[in-house]
DNA sequence: TATTGTTATACTCTATAACTATA
DNA sequence: TATAGTTATAGAGTATAACAATA
């Protein structure tokens, strides 16, 4: 038998294979863009700041950090009043591209409900909300 | 605005951290236990027919089986007619823990849509295999 | 000649710990 | 003394290419 779950786990890998997919026709990986993405809403940051809003390690950002700036995503800028710190910058093209993507975000959003009447996108919108507070009382539960 | 889109990526996240953290309790990563779970349906396998099966190169099954082996998962039985294959055998402990794994999977599956009616469920499950219709639409057309 | 698995090499993401420069 | 970022080290997942043993 088929169930919810069975059924959310691939829409799971199936959303992961688009998005993969389409970051790496522009030379990014997920990690990559989650920072990028968290960057374009920040403004320029420094890694540390980076750091916390992605909750992953400094080290980590510094990797990322690098590989973003070797493919021409950011630069690294001094900061103005802290010469220890690095302020992370997004260049023109990532800007552009954040942009881009932010637009084929609601393009998808829109694609992927096709065939379904605007009562049932609610609907499906509510049961979605319900599962993901199931999950999350589960998740705070026991982790 | 939130979308469908929207959700799905928040539940997508949230199912990710709950599998990764029960998975890490019991000493197992997401791709080891996709070898072990293709393991499980199919019986002791050629590396190479796990390669295929997870669509992965046979250099990284090789990894996979080593860390399984490793932790005790599996064994490397020689193949009885082939000498340059080799079969990869789910341990006891490797059978148990899938067996639970199955059932927890199961109580999830209840659990995630505690709080909807029969009615309701039905629905959702229908909205869903138009979303994942949708999004295998889009993959073929352009990947 | 083709297939099975491994060694060699490389890249990405991730983490901890030690260290440097600056606050 | 505390903070920002880096170097050092390590493990996991992934890939390609070359190679050994066997078919």
């Amino acid at each position: 038998m088929t169930t919810v779950l069975d059924r959310l786990l691939l829409v799971t890998t199936l959303l992961g294979d688009d998005m993969t997919g389409a970051l790496e026709r522009e030379g990014l990986t997920t990690a990559r863009t989650h920072l990028l993405w968290q960057l374009v809403m920040l403004g320029p940051s420094t890694q540390q700041a980076l750091a916390v809003a992605l909750d992953v390690t400094p080290r980590n950002v510094t990797g990322l950090v690098d590989g973003l700036e070797q493919t021409g995503f950011v630069t690294r800028e001094p900061h103005p009043s802290d010469r220890r710190a690095i302020l992370v910058t997004p260049t023109e093209r990532a800007a552009t591209l954040m942009a881009r993507m932010q637009g084929e975000h609601a393009e998808l959003s829109i694609a992927l409900v096709e065939g379904l009447s605007p009562r049932e996108v609610v609907a499906f919108e509510a049961a979605l909300d319900v599962v993901t507070a199931n999950l999350q009382r589960l998740l705070a539960e026991q982790p």
